[in-house]
DNA sequence: AAATATATTTAGGAGTTCTAAGATTCGCTG
DNA sequence: CAGCGAATCTTAGAACTCCTAAATATATTT
């Protein structure tokens, strides 16, 4: 009897789904490792790296760099005091609690940051083969994803508009900019829909 | 001056694509570590079971593992190593190549591998949540995505009907089932692309 | 038969990951 | 305001991953 791959789907396109986000998982992996030798940097430091130069002007707490990147405190530790001794960022105490450390780039670090953020530029390559409309679409979907995986509890808070106190979606007629921000008070489309925005306002935060 | 998000967009598409990639490869990796500990396994042993269980009927090369799981060979070896200890795996002579070997299931290590499988369950559970048409549309993206990914070397051979030889795409006017498949040798549709084929054949294999 | 290529293993070293236990510091309560 | 519990971070120990480089055994080619 022939194989039929066919005859047993329709209700397994999930498991297809998940198998090509598997793949491409393994890609960012094992991408990360091969620059890991070129630059020095392991894969955990390059991320904390690119953390600090997207959101730590002000400088990080050591929980928060844990929580962003889902490891423990410990491994974070362990990372961010291999880079002090590297000299590509500081540790000081919080002005505001001397228990916390604020982690913060050297100037060093900073045009390290700059470099790692070149590593992924090849799956920019490849989703910039896909037509406008697939982008948009796909990103779509990958928001919906994400934000059920952050329901389950498998994945950290997503800076993401559809779970943003400032989203005010679908309120005005015009298909190409239905959704409201009330922070920078301006229409928008689902093409500019933000995955890590820098002005989101948690629901939960009380 | 008020942060927009919005101006510098539309050509940055692709880099909130990246991201939301890379936050589902954080949270397949930190699962797969939470379910190390939890079952004995650490991830990669829990792919190469997942991959026997899949594939590995008739016995898998050591190097046919590292290809698949983008690892060294060496690595590859320590972790089937490991599984041998464990009595999950048996690794015999190959018969056709006295240097290779081949790597099958044990009774356990069969069981043990269908455990595993439900490890990602999280993120079909996400994936369901899309309507039908979505799941599709984004199946085809992340197939792109993918097929791009190999042509650049970035990502091992995966066995998906675009790069295929039995596949013939877009041969019917039936817009349900536009392709064919030589090998099935039937129609059929964009909701049935495979990503994992086993009946693959590359259009590599001279 | 000798040289070359392929398949796997071993050894060594850096890094990640976890849990568990300790040191500080904060914030609340009595 | 003293003290207790919670939060923040560090350290220690163990298993595992990952790499490169070198060794071993078998195929293939010349």
């Amino acid at each position: 009897m022939i194989h039929d791959p066919f005859l047993t789907d329709g209700n397994d396109l999930a498991g297809r789904v998940l198998i090509g986000l598997t793949k491409i998982g393994i890609a960012l992996k094992s991408q990360s490792w091969q620059d890991a030798n070129t630059s020095g940097l392991s894969p955990t430091q390059g991320q904390i790296l690119a953390l600090l130069h997207a959101k730590g002007s002000d400088g990080l707490r050591l929980s928060a760099i844990a929580h962003e990147l889902s490891v423990t405190p410990a491994t974070a530790s362990d990372a961010v005091a291999t880079l002090v001794d590297k000299g590509l960022v500081l540790k000081d105490r919080a002005a505001d609690d001397r228990r916390a450390i604020a982690i913060t780039l050297t100037d060093v670090g900073q045009q390290q940051a700059e470099k790692v953020l070149g590593w992924s530029d090849f799956v920019k390559v490849a989703v910039d083969e896909l037509s406008a409309e697939e982008q948009v679409g796909f990103l779509q979907g990958l928001i919906k994803i994400i934000r059920n995986l952050q329901q389950q509890g498998h994945i950290p808070i997503a800076h993401m508009c559809v779970t943003c106190q400032h989203f005010r979606p679908n309120v005005y007629d015009n298909p190409d900019y239905p959704h409201h921000c009330n922070f920078v008070d301006a229409p928008f489309g689902n093409q500019h829909l933000q995955v890590d925005c820098p002005d989101y306002y948690s629901p939960l935060s009380t």
